[in-house]
DNA sequence: TTAAATATATCGGTAATCCGATATTTTTTC
DNA sequence: GAAAAAATATCGGATTACCGATATATTTAA
């Protein structure tokens, strides 16, 4: 339990933070910083990146921008629904860690 | 991305179910199956349970309910301080998949 | 009190995640 | 335009998560 016990959760945080913004490569590993504290390493955000224009979710553009592709988009939305329905009850979670 | 991208999440929410309720292991599994939609086989369930165990996280009482231990309940508390501070515009998220 | 159903437990294998180390490219600064 | 700094990329390894198969124990029904 490194970090929330939720290994594995890097792709989908990353396609969430590309969902209203394309970014660099950096930044991204900058926004992850500062949500969850700790600065992903060019090992770990890269190859991630890598993976999901591998699986037509993400594009890059001449500037090395991320951005989802509408596929990218299509499959966030789905992940957010199973998202939410898992943690419905969210905001009872901020309450009870305050 | 088998369900949100988010392998490694499974005992976070055990803890999370547990927070408020004791459960046996296959009540556990069935609010699991209500929340993601899938049941965690017994070769899933139990293991992780067994591990929380061994952490010193949960405990079991003689009829086999779990519980959060304290230990297990302040780890709770630190895990979903982290989840909500990454997650701290879930909000939007619950707008965006619908 | 048996038989059936349900719940619990363990093990081994597969796949995925993440990171450290390292190398290359791009940008910035002077 | 050269040097330094920052960003990008790749690879291999260690760890972890998960699940299928299987076995045992417990509860329920008859």
């Amino acid at each position: 339990m490194t970090h929330c016990g939720m290994k594995g959760y890097l792709s989908f945080l990353i396609m969430w933070i590309l969902h209203n913004k394309s970014m660099k490569g950096a930044e991204i590993a900058r926004e992850i910083e500062k949500r969850k504290g700790k600065k992903p390493s060019p090992g770990t955000i890269y190859p991630a990146l890598k993976d999901l224009k591998t699986r037509g979710l993400v594009t890059v553009d001449e500037h090395k921008k991320y951005s989802l592709t509408d596929e990218g988009k299509e499959k966030l939305r789905s992940a957010c629904r199973s998202f939410c329905k898992t943690f419905y009850d969210v905001e009872e979670m901020f309450k009870f860690c305050r």
